[in-house]
DNA sequence: GTCTATATAGGGATAGAC
DNA sequence: GTCTATCCCTATATAGAC
């Protein structure tokens, strides 16, 4: 190994990129997203955007996507398969909190899920939706819940967070978010209605 | 009177114009709906558009959200404000499933919120959910339900709605939005968890 | 690898004939 | 009122200099 490889490495820079463009996305959608909006977040000529992404703009979007599902893998679903000491749920509920920033920024998924795009990006965006779905499922049947009562409250949850992350922004008010997160932190506690 | 205004009038023709657009603002949202688009939806020609719509795809948005407005203050609000015979939540819940066609459509004002739109319309989009929120409050109130805990139903269940149309739509599967519904239905008639 | 043209298509909007 | 033709701008994408 060399000495210090402190510049950047190729595949960090290009990290960097994706984040920018992620929120370029984030804030504008699929078809929002122009070069031009592109060039300003990033600092890059079209030229180098180019030569990053021979395929343009698409391949921009697929890169977001795999880049969201990669973090979700090891930040949400993989410690709700794990459920290390039981804590998957509550980790689940940080991580997700923290991702969106209590409401401040909404899902692109969701976003790309309500536009014309998801028929383009259909499969990442199912994916990504029905990862977390199982995988909150099955920490939820590890709580005790049954098969159908863990994928009903999964379900919900992930709704239920979804949903808030639509009113959050329409009434640019994350307390709408904070709520909602707390009381879906709640329902995975009470084992059921039993009295 | 005239004896028989058979052929359509003025503003029935351009309801139907409006109906037509919003169908071309809910499959593309506001920027992805372009002009090409919506000729080839309502059958006209970018002149007589214009001569519609004298400030183009602006107005044309406003006057969708609008209609949007009118339709769910008849449909929607008044009867959860006045309640006649304690019905106006149910109908409610109705009106809402034939609206969204059980998940098939998802709602505008929800995908204008996620996107860039959003700055520009935002009084009517807030105005849409605050409205809903209080209105259905209110129901909730006469209901027996103390007025936060009624607030805080109300956001639950506008919540779940828009939270359901995302993964119906990010799914293709109409099964979210109906599971989702019932469980909200659910959700006012056991008056509190008191055992 | 990054930039500055440039190419080509489509965007929203307007003018004027009918 | 509706169309066609046209305006100007911005879109995505490419070429080629450095």
């Amino acid at each position: 190994m060399p000495a210090k490889p402190r510049p950047k490495t190729k595949d960090a820079a290009r990290g960097d990129v994706i984040a920018k463009l992620s929120e370029v996305f984030r804030a504008h959608g699929y078809e929002g997203a122009s070069l031009s909006l592109i060039t300003e977040a990033t600092g890059l000529g079209k030229g180098s955007l180019y030569n990053l992404f021979p395929r343009g703009k698409e391949q921009m979007a697929e890169e977001v996507l795999a880049h969201i599902d990669g973090w979700f893998e090891r930040e949400v679903f993989a410690p709700l398969r794990d459920d290390s000491g039981g804590e998957g749920i509550a980790r689940m509920f940080d991580a997700v909190d923290r991702y969106f920033e209590s409401g401040g920024r909404v899902c692109i998924v969701g976003v790309f899920a309500l536009g014309a795009a998801r028929d383009h990006f259909a499969k990442a965006v199912r994916g990504y939706f029905t990862a977390w779905e199982a995988a909150l499922a099955l920490a939820l049947r590890r709580r005790g819940f049954s098969a159908a009562e863990a994928k009903q409250r999964a379900e919900d949850i992930v709704l239920g967070i979804q949903g808030a992350l639509v009113l959050a922004r329409a009434n640019d008010d994350r307390g709408v978010f904070r709520r909602a997160m707390k009381r879906l932190r709640g329902t995975v506690a009470r084992q059921a209605d039993a009295c």
